[in-house]
DNA sequence: GATCAATTCTCCTTAACTGC
DNA sequence: GCAGTTAAGGAGAATTGATC
């Protein structure tokens, strides 16, 4: 329901309503920031930097409620203040679920006050346990577990925030109240998530199945791609980098190390370049241990890899991140373009995002845009996610027939690990991770290690333990093999990945060229608002169709500009400013265009 | 220099899944 | 039990190369 005009509008539609709605846009006022507005975050005593926080929500129901409702902030300021990594996305998708809810039970008892304390009450059990089943209801009637399961325990996290801060400020009243409800939700529970939990439980094992695999020559297409392409790029001396090659290189650079180490998406993606630096100057590699080691494979391994240590979940645990050496020259160039593609210096990641943006790439994200990149090549892309190698790799390794030592320094290595941070600054550890790990993983990621396996021999657990005989047998035999094509790719790496089937690039890759980097103007909704009522004519000029009709002649946008003054405190040229305001008008119109046709 | 049509990239949201 | 992670998609903002 449209909070401005009540009117009731679908999911994709609202959002272009809003837009448009004069009962919203009539009771905005001056261009000022979400913050300022905020009454309770103040009274509550957020921080600037949870304000921001706040700020980063989308103003429709859902994000309002967020920014104003005492119950909804006070837990997000928890949930901030508890965040080490201070994921905001986490917080405000907490944040935001519990609007959500609170918007439900608002439509159902059609009760329009209902706000976050009337969720921690007994006598609204019944419309909250409604709302919940309601939202967790999807197409064809099926149960969304996930969700449902989540619903609850942010209602568990959300008794303790509440009753934490009735107890503080001697509100005993209102924090027995949160008691009893907490009583009622307990004795309800089972009823109520039950079957989410069978579900989720279940779920889990089908995921596990080999139909859920990527297909092996996909993985092999894949690598030799991002091999090419990356060494194109970082090759190529003469050639003036632009945002694209920048993006580019930074994807392949992600995918290639997601792939390598089976991690998940995530992971590779947030290398600092802290990190980086540590690797590459070996730092976590101690030279005194690397001569106790007499096998000459294994030592030859450490010109292959460098390693380094990311901070993983909490703050604990450090996660180890293996990057074979043709992805070194790969990061010192991209790391070396940051400038002139504008990254800015306060932005740590090595795989940062381009327009001034101080977040990381998104792994998943890079993987699809390389696979995009490929063209239609593959026979089922959509398994080559990062979750997919790791089960691959895990897969993969259990086949292998190898002392437990050896098997518990691969689990350190895919996140499986007890405590990593006991163990950390042991030498060891890390000798480990590159002679163990770092060999086994070469010997899956080059297709030449398995030439002694046929694919067809290469099975998935799911079969029976007597099909496997023959792989798991003879563990010295495996053993052999598997050193023979270590030793075969350390004498000649590079004539290995000649014969590697070479994918052909599309031509049109890298064609592309820009003379600047991308900006990205934030249009608040007054700006915009000014801009549609200034050229509203050319804006809702129907006549045309598409893309088609004239722009605002540069004079006329100049007068507009020394008019409104919106971009007074930004130091552009004049030039950007007028191309930014016809961008503007010129994506208004579209919009219009495409709501008109809609209709 | 302006327009057109297509595309890219970032940000935000939703709906889960994972694993300690 | 629950914090953290992943996957997917939509919307908005901006760019590109071709063409006029």
């Amino acid at each position: 329901m449209c909070g401005g005009c009540k009117g009731f509008f679908g999911g994709k539609q609202f959002y272009r309503h809003r837009k448009n709605c004069r009962d919203i846009l009539g009771s905005h006022g001056p261009s000022v920031s979400f913050s300022k507005k905020i009454k309770s975050a103040d009274s509550l005593g957020v921080s600037e930097e949870f304000k921001a926080v706040l700020d980063s929500f989308r103003n429709d129901q859902a994000g309002s409620l967020c920014q104003n409702d005492p119950i909804i902030i006070l837990l997000g300021k928890r949930l901030w203040a508890k965040s080490l990594k201070k994921e905001k996305h986490v917080i405000m998708a907490d944040m935001r679920l519990l609007a959500n809810i609170i918007l439900k039970m608002r439509t159902l008892s059609l009760n329009n006050a209902i706000s976050g304390e009337n969720l921690l009450e007994r006598n609204h059990f019944e419309t909250l346990s409604e709302a919940i089943r309601s939202l967790t209801v999807g197409e064809h009637g099926s149960l969304k577990a996930g969700l449902k399961l989540k619903m609850g325990y942010l209602l568990k996290k959300l008794i303790k925030t509440a009753k934490g801060h009735y107890i503080q400020h001697g509100e005993m009243d209102k924090s027995t109240e949160v008691d009893y409800f907490s009583a009622v939700l307990d004795l309800n529970w089972d009823y109520m998530f039950y079957t989410a939990q069978i579900t989720c439980e279940q779920r889990r094992s089908a995921l596990r199945k080999p139909q859920a695999m990527p297909v092996e020559e996909d993985v092999h297409k894949l690598r030799n791609f991002i091999l090419e392409e990356m060494e194109k790029l970082a090759t190529d001396q003469y050639k003036k980098w632009d945002a694209h090659d920048f993006i580019k290189m930074r994807n392949l650079i992600v995918s290639r190390l997601t792939m390598f180490n089976a991690r998940r998406g995530g992971e590779p993606a947030r290398l600092t370049l802290e990190e980086w630096e540590e690797a590459a100057g070996d730092a976590w590699i101690d030279p005194q241990m690397v001569q106790t080691i007499e096998d000459p494979l294994e030592k030859a391994l450490f010109n292959q890899f460098k390693l380094a240590y990311q901070a993983g979940k909490g703050s604990k645990k450090l996660v180890p991140l293996l990057i074979p050496n043709d992805t070194v020259k790969p990061i010192e160039k991209l790391i070396e373009q940051r400038k002139e593609i504008d990254v800015p210096d306060e932005n740590p990641f090595v795989f940062a995002n381009t327009s001034c943006s101080q977040d990381h790439v998104i792994g998943w994200q890079s993987i699809k845009a390389v696979i995009k990149m490929m063209g239609p090549v593959l026979e089922r892309p959509e398994l080559l996610i990062a979750d997919k190698f790791r089960h691959r790799m895990s897969t993969l390794f259990a086949i292998l027939d190898l002392p437990a030592s050896e098997r518990d320094t691969f689990y350190r290595h895919m996140g499986h690990s007890e405590e990593i941070n006991k163990h950390v600054y042991q030498c060891p550890l890390s000798i480990g991770e590159v002679v163990k790990v770092g060999g086994f993983l070469k010997k899956v990621d080059e297709p030449s290690a398995f030439n002694e396996a046929p694919r067809a021999e290469y099975q998935y657990p799911s079969i029976a333990p007597e099909e496997t005989g023959e792989l798991n047998g003879d563990a010295s035999q495996e053993k052999e093999t598997n050193e023979q094509a270590c030793q075969e790719h350390l004498s000649c790496a590079q004539d290995e990945r000649n014969k590697s089937p070479v994918v052909e690039p599309r031509q049109d890759i890298g064609n592309k060229s820009s003379s600047k980097p991308r900006r990205y103007f934030r249009w608040t909704e007054s700006n915009t608002r000014l801009v549609k009522d200034y050229f509203g004519s050319c804006i809702m000029d129907k006549d045309a169709h598409g893309s088609k009709g004239s722009l605002p002649g540069k004079k006329e946008v100049i007068e507009f500009i020394e008019k409104v003054r919106i971009f007074e405190h930004n130091n552009m040229i004049l030039n950007d400013q007028i191309s930014i305001i016809k961008t503007k008008i010129f994506n208004e119109r579209q919009k219009a265009r495409s709501s008109v046709k809609f209709r």
